[in-house]
DNA sequence: GATGAATGAGAATTCATTCAT
DNA sequence: AATGAATGAATTCTCATTCAT
């Protein structure tokens, strides 16, 4: 587009933020199906207008929620890399549920939608590689043993599901998993 | 299953199957969110009234799509099953990408749906059961190393996973641990 | 678009021509810019999803007056025709200035709009062979002092103009031309 | 003219010109409909505020784009007089496609807008005197048998219904008028 | 079994305009 | 001289649903 970019003042305007939280809260409760702009104004007790002036379309919005919220996990990431038992601490960040329940309203609404697609893809893959690296110096000699790229999505593919049927309240067998796997990750770490 | 068929007109009618197969294709392609009555109808080359005629509410209809989709997987999960390999059938049958695409995009729907979340979690929980049971036979002794509850909910993580991120375009080490993982359950069956 | 054509009821039905009234009404009395779909519900007394039932899209609905108008004045055209006197006759559908303050809003309208463009580029051009064919028969001998493609042109282009500067309250001058032409003209018939 | 200016700022600051350039180009490629101030701002690479900081209203600034297109118009008609072959010259100018095309958009626009309908309408007559005078001149004694009124509204007419039926690509038969009357004109002046 | 008509709600934008700084 | 924030009104279009035939 030929407009002038929009950059509307401070990336970090309280009534910008306040949009941002309104739009990820109806996001996790009401899907993303939902988050129009007029359901995300009347959340954030704003008049829709404003949403469009902060955020000129719908796609807009949901990308900066995106950002955002990408930006944020790649802290707890770092701090979880940071932790003196740093698989543990992954996995902990993987099943937190909060997060976990955005990131899936995103990854179902990115298929779809490219602008998210390419976002994701990016950020998933950092995410990934700097998880792989952890997990290799936290498996020291036993990355022998323990391909930390098939752990690595393992434990990704494992924390989303869990989630995932906990939203659904299905998961028959999950919390058994859980408990056997959290054991086995334990063991790992303990002889390493 | 708990929800009351709301149908008019023949369970098999071709009218309503063509409407059932054009709402399952547009969830595929354009998402749950787009599935409506008006665009199902355009799919299948008629009038959206006629929709409404054999599924009174979107929710009906949706769900009508569900149930077909599950009794579809029950009974490739049958087959699987009754596979003289039934551990690679299972792999084979959670990866197909097709229909997995379908469940996924009916699992971001359930969240917020409490119709479809029950409709799910009672079939994920039939089939859970089901495929646990399987891998206990196909492991025989080796149940007491390899917890089957435990794989049952590793194949089915790690599949909706790869399919998941298939879909976004992520996946940065998803093909080797697809190749290590089918290596890995081989070599299960293989002394099995 | 794969929507099955949604081909209205009645081509003729009540609603659907006070809808087309309406709308042509608006566009005379405020211009082509404010035939939106609001405004010619309003004025046709029905709601504004009604007038979407009908015409899907806003352009359907002005090319659908358009298509109605250029067919009245192809059946005018004819009558001016068929009439003894076809040079007067001529012009005096020429310069009716209810249709023409129509037409004229449909051209400034079609400059910026395709769909539109087609449809009176091709409708213009049969009415022009129309005109020319007619005054050369009017004209028979003196049709070689009087090119009737000239004629033809110069009779459009001062009716459009008579209208357009009535229109605008301009038109210094305009009188005397007009009945400066039409003495001419009658003069061309009298010795014809 | 008879409209108050009510402009802020200098007359010919770099940015005011820059506005009534963007918005006279938006009038020329997408009609005066889409005039907005807002897109005139993004034609310029500005702000909407500012737009409406130089010109008030919209309205203000439509009018400040006619007027000086006017006087560009006025000039040139100067010019035009001043010619030696006077009414080749007043041709060459009537059938300026450019300054044509945005002339005939404000008549579109004026005939709903009272405003500008003043404006356009004293232009107008303006013009047509001195174009009658100037016809009048060059004619000399065959002003007797050429009414010079009559002839400078054909001039205007068909200019005009040139450069309309251009912008639609209609026009059957106006490439043979055109040609005819530019012989037909020089013949005129050839003699006189 | 099927369909046309109608409606109210909601969604995404766009816009002109005001105001405070 | 310029601009960010805010707003209310309009606009186009989509949707689910109801109803009468």
């Amino acid at each position: 587009m030929a407009v002038a970019a929009r950059r509307i003042g401070a990336e970090n305007s309280a009534t910008r933020l306040a949009i941002l939280d309104a739009c990820e809260a109806v996001m996790v409760e009401e899907g993303y199906a939902n988050a129009s702009t007029r359901r995300v104004a009347a959340r954030a007790g704003l008049k829709p207008s404003l949403v469009h002036y902060y955020f000129p379309t719908t796609d807009d919005l949901h990308v900066a929620v995106y950002r955002r919220a990408a930006d944020w996990a790649s802290e707890e990431l770092a701090k979880a890399i940071a932790d003196p038992e740093p698989l543990m601490a992954l996995w902990r960040y993987t099943i937190d549920t909060t997060r976990m329940a955005l990131t899936l309203e995103f990854m179902a609404m990115a298929v779809h939608r490219e602008a998210l697609k390419a976002a994701i893809s990016e950020h998933a893959g950092e995410s990934q590689k700097l998880i792989i690296a952890t997990i290799e110096r936290a498996l020291g000699d036993k990355a022998k043993d323990n391909n930390p790229t098939v752990l690595a999505t393992m434990i990704s593919a494992l924390g989303r599901s869990l989630v995932m049927e906990a939203g659904i309240g299905a998961g028959y067998g999950h919390e058994e998993t859980r408990v056997w796997f959290e054991g086995w990750l334990k063991g790992l770490t303990a002889k390493a």
